[in-house]
RNA sequence: GCGGGGGUGCCCGAGCCUGGCCAAAGGGGUCGGGCUUAGGACCCGAUGGCGUAGGCCUGCGUGGGUUCAAAUCCCACCCCCCGCACCA
């Protein structure tokens, strides 16, 4: 382990001091650019980045040895809420970030300074970077930056962005729901929040007005307003307090936290006083869908602090409601209480106004037997069957006779228009809320906010997504098959609020109160490493961040405007600007980005769309590459789990090419499929690397056979053949199925020679094959490819030879097809000779050439599409066979279609039996003679088929 | 609910698009053998059941279907994971 990592850090060494990865453009020079989505920096990397940005370096390398000018840039991404909590509950003393710093590494002294949000950027941007490198990737630092205010340059680049969008007519205001938190006075995103509140988010809902005969406004909130027509009575909770409030000038009595909410959604409320729950029990109202009168009763299930605290109850449509009612029917003493008249409660009965194909009484009852609940205070059943009876009401149930101008509607339908219908009349109106309960970090109960003169990005534009299709279908995906998901993202995108307050990030340049927000500011900053070099060393290039301005972006990307005078106007010099236009007309557009499946719907469809709108088509991204999530030991990283690994941690145990090899072996291929990394598959791939520098170095330059065998024939096609294979499977970035074939696979065939070699390879070979093998393992482990280089004295990187061409006139498919009936009838004796005792000879029959030319006839019609049957009866009409013989290999045929597929041309087949001979006596412990069935002695030749030939021991 | 990914042998995992070379690659584990003073590493073999000649039975989430032939195609169902926005 010690050797391995001793080999890398000298590698690493080297690299940098060659600065091979350093890429500048050089016309006439095909180029290659491909990134990793810059990372948001407030913790350390682990093993699931670090698999992601391991395929952006496996493409990196490989086209860097296909010869192609590879440009391969990262950033660091600092902008949004998540460091500003952190270092706030850091002041506030919290432990837990205590604790999580102290994790990472950090040392207990430098404890305070993460009170700075600024401090975490910088100190995870710089431990990110010393990981990467440990890592081994091939990336051009120079063109290193990070996000937000803290970097000038970069900040004018994105102001610079979103004054074109603003030109273009591409954003405007609007207003939008947030979950608020009324002491912090501030937006609660999840990382606000205590965890067990985390992903609750607001959900329409309404509220329908019952009055009293007084003028009392009881509004009852609900999801479902079509069910108006069947409330029997209004619940309240007897215990809790309420407030009577103005509400747009109509008096309400309802919950203290709905108070607050409503006043947060565009309604005036002003708090008159306060009343005991208790106190509105029997109260009349009217229902305002149909003039009955409804009485107001006690339930313990109400939540004061959910919604108004006011529930119409419809117990023939909800199990809560309905348990209530039964409540309350058994217990009229409870009642007796309030002064209300238990006979009113008495007579009160569900009314049924939806009907469910399939369902005869009440789909409640049903449900309220089914999971044998009596009482309302069993929450999660209730829970349950309303979510059972919701969806299926929903979208099977149509109304009754009842709901009058409703009547025989689907609900779906009924749902809107009885909302406009109430709406109208003044009775109803939409409002926002949390379906459950969400707190703040600080303690205080949210609720749902409408933020008005927020600024929206309106990618719902027909005119945009239209632009973005295009871009899409000129581009290639990794795998292929997720075009559609990005078609469907596109489509469905709706406009984005991209602004936020309060975190880090680059201010709206003609709206400065509002910061643009995490996603919004990552669109196109592709662009920005190819003149990051300059913007971020602006010092050394004689101008200052300031002097960015948007003339000086619209020069360098668009090529608007007269160097000269941009120059003259902006400070910058003219030669720098000049530069830069040269960097980014030479490394745009992006080739390939490859990035986790889940930022698929948002990260990656904003790149398509921002591109478009604010490059020419021919700086359109060319291509996207997608993989899922890395696993460890079959289950997602986390640190209850135990299995939550660190990529320093995984560098410590393995080093960086046995990680890398691990990583890439979980399952590197494109695609949304989960990998899965095995720590003891990287535990073996330490020994296999050192196995591979050993082998090279006890083996390079070995002079071993010179004369030609038939076997070496079948080698060098099988090396050949799989480079071309691997070539077009790094292609594809399907990276672990290219590792299996380009060393799992060759080595399994280089065993195979060997054996048959009688342990001596051919010298040029073997020369070839060492070369060849190095190499095709160079992007995945290359410090160990440089290791096993040098031991070969070759001059220069690995990293920077050229990727193996494969010879196509060594590639010869009969000759392995020949090979593997030998590897099959090895078997096949193998599984014979158990049953046999003591043979003595084994005899192979070749089968008789007139079977040969029969199948080829078989084989051909097959190939035009004949089903199996049919193109067998070809046997029939081969020259000189006669009837019987036909028949049976007709017979013979249809038992074992796969001969098929698998026979060789006869004098191939012959050929390489008769040379495995002497393997197959060493192997089976017999005599082997192989024989053509024409000629042949054994009793069981007739059964001979091609690439099957007959066996018999004696 | 809408949309997506998945369910393969003791474990991990290929195969599935383009049906037969599939009792199903390759690892790991386990068992046996070699090497070794021993262990490790390494090498060889075995690893669903039955079978004294390459065969038969069972088998790739469940149940049907298409086909000479299904892990692979079609239909229905069950289960797991993920996305559905202001969040990186």
């Amino acid at each position: 382990m010690e050797r391995l990592k001793a080999v890398e850090e000298k590698w690493q060494r080297r690299w940098r001091e060659a600065r091979i990865f350093e890429a500048d453009p050089e016309p006439g020079r095909p180029k290659f650019m491909v990134t990793f989505p810059f990372p948001y920096v407030n913790s350390l990397p682990h093993l699931g980045g670090a698999f992601t940005i391991l395929r952006v370096d496996l493409a990196a390398r490989f086209k860097r040895m296909q010869g192609y000018n590879v440009l391969f840039p990262q950033g660091w991404h600092a902008t949004g809420g998540p460091i500003v909590a952190s270092a706030l509950r850091l002041r506030q003393g919290d432990k837990k970030i205590v604790r999580i710093l102290l994790e990472q590494g950090v040392p207990r002294e430098e404890l305070d300074r993460f009170k700075d949000p600024e401090y975490w950027v910088r100190y995870f941007t710089r431990e990110w970077r010393r990981d990467l490198e440990r890592y081994g990737l091939s990336i051009d630092w120079r063109r290193e930056f990070h996000t937000t205010y803290l970097n000038p340059s970069f900040s004018r680049f994105v102001e610079w962005q979103y004054l074109k969008l603003r030109e273009k007519g591409l954003v405007g205001k609007g207003s939008h729901p947030v979950v608020w938190c009324p002491r912090e006075q501030k937006v609660v995103g999840d990382h606000d929040r205590p965890d067990e509140y985390a992903g609750i988010s607001p959900v329409e809902a309404y509220i329908i007005k019952f009055r009293s005969r007084d003028g009392l406004v009881f509004p009852a909130l609900t999801f479902r307003p079509e069910t108006v027509f069947g409330v029997t009575n209004l619940w309240v909770h007897p215990e809790a307090t309420y407030v009577i409030a103005e509400v747009d000038g109509e008096e309400w009595v309802l919950g203290e936290y709905g108070a607050r909410e409503i006043a947060d959604q565009g309604h005036r409320v002003v708090i008159k006083g306060r009343i005991k729950g208790s106190e509105l029990i029997g109260k009349m109202v009217e229902n305002p869908a149909n003039r009955m009168s409804v009485i107001v009763l006690p339930a313990s299930f109400v939540d004061p602090e959910l919604g108004t605290g006011v529930v119409m109850s419809v117990p023939a449509h909800a199990p809560f409601d309905y348990v209530a009612l039964m409540d309350l029917k058994r217990r009229p003493e409870e009642l007796a209480r309030y002064g209300v008249d238990p006979g009113i409660v008495e007579r009160l009965e569900p009314v049924k106004l939806i009907s469910v194909p399939g369902v005869e009484g009440l789909l409640v009852e049903e449900e309220v037997r089914k999971r044998g609940i009596s009482s309302q205070e069993q929450r999660e059943e209730l829970e349950a069957a309303t979510r059972e009876v919701y969806s299926k009401e929903f979208y099977e149930g149509v109304m009754l006779e009842v709901t009058g101008r409703f009547a025989g509607m689907p609900v779906k339908t009924a749902k809107e228009l009885v909302v406009e219908w109430l709406a109208e009349k003044g009775d109803a109106l939409k409002i926002y809320t949390l379906p459950r309960p969400v707190y703040c970090r600080c303690g205080a109960r949210t609720h749902v906010k409408i933020v008005r003169d927020q600024w929206f990005i309106l990618y719902s534009r027909r005119d945009w997504k239209e632009k973005a299709r295009k871009a899409l279908a000129g581009m290639h995906l990794y795998p292929e098959s997720v075009r559609k998901d990005f078609e469907r993202n596109i489509e469905e995108l709706r406009d984005w609020a991209f602004t936020h307050k309060g975190e880090l990030g680059t201010r709206l340049p003609w709206d400065p109160e509002w910061v643009i927000e995490s996603l919004s500011d990552s669109t196109i900053y592709m662009a920005y490493y190819t003149i990051a070099k300059y913007t971020e060393h602006s010092e050394d290039y004689g101008f200052k961040p300031e002097n960015l301005t948007p003339e000086v972006f619209d020069y360098v990307f668009l090529g608007e405007g007269d160097p000269e005078e941009v120059s003259r106007r902006s400070g910058v010099p003219r030669e720098v600007l000049e530069a830069m236009r040269r960097e980014f007309e030479y490394w745009y557009p992006l080739d390939l980005r490859i990035s986790g499946k889940d930022l698929i719907p948002n990260h990656l469809t904003f790149m398509i769309f921002h591109h478009v709108a604010i490059f020419p088509e021919e700086k359109w991204p060319r291509g996207i590459g997608v993989n899922g999530w890395i696993l460890v030991m079959g289950e997602k990283m986390s640190k209850s789990k135990g299995n939550f690994i660190t990529l320093r941690q995984a560098l410590e145990w393995w080093g960086a090419d046995a990680t890398r090899w691990a990583e890439v072996m979980a399952g590197a291929d494109a695609g949304l499929d989960d990998a899965n990394f095995e720590p003891s598959v990287a535990d073996s791939a330490v020994e296999l690397l050192l196995g591979w520098i050993d082998f090279v170095k006890s083996n390079w330059g070995r002079r071993a056979r010179d004369e030609e065998r038939w076997i070496d024939k079948w080698f060098e096609s099988r090396l050949n053949s799989t480079i071309k294979r691997v070539t077009q499977l790094m292609e594809e970035t399907n990276f672990k199925s290219a590792l299996v074939e380009g060393y799992y696979k060759l080595q399994e065939d280089w065993r195979w020679y060997l054996k048959r070699a009688g342990g001596e390879p051919r010298s040029d070979i073997l020369k070839r094959f060492i070369e060849v093998q190095t190499l095709l393992i160079a992007p995945f482990a290359p410090h160990t490819a440089e290791e096993a280089w040098e031991a070969m004295g070759k001059e220069g990187f690995a990293n920077t030879a050229s990727w193996p061409e494969p010879d196509e006139s060594k590639i010869d498919e009969a000759v392995e097809r020949a090979e593997q009936v030998v590897i099959d009838t090895l078997e096949d004796a193998r599984e014979i000779r158990k049953f046999v005792k003591e043979p003595k000879k084994l005899i192979v029959t070749v089968a008789a050439e007139w079977k040969y030319r029969a199948l080829e006839a078989v084989a051909r019609e097959r190939a035009s599409g004949k089903p199996l049957r049919e193109a067998a009866r070809a046997v029939f009409s081969v020259d000189g066979v006669d009837k019987k013989d036909a028949a049976s290999l007709f017979q013979a045929i249809m038992k074992n279609p796969e001969v098929l597929a698998r026979f060789a041309p006869r004098s191939l087949e012959f050929a390489a039996l008769k040379d495995a001979a002497s393997l197959y006596a060493k192997e089976l412990d017999v005599e082997v003679i192989v024989e053509p069935e024409e000629e042949g002695v054994s009793p069981r030749k007739a059964q001979a088929l091609p690439g099957k030939p007959a066996l018999y021991y004696e």
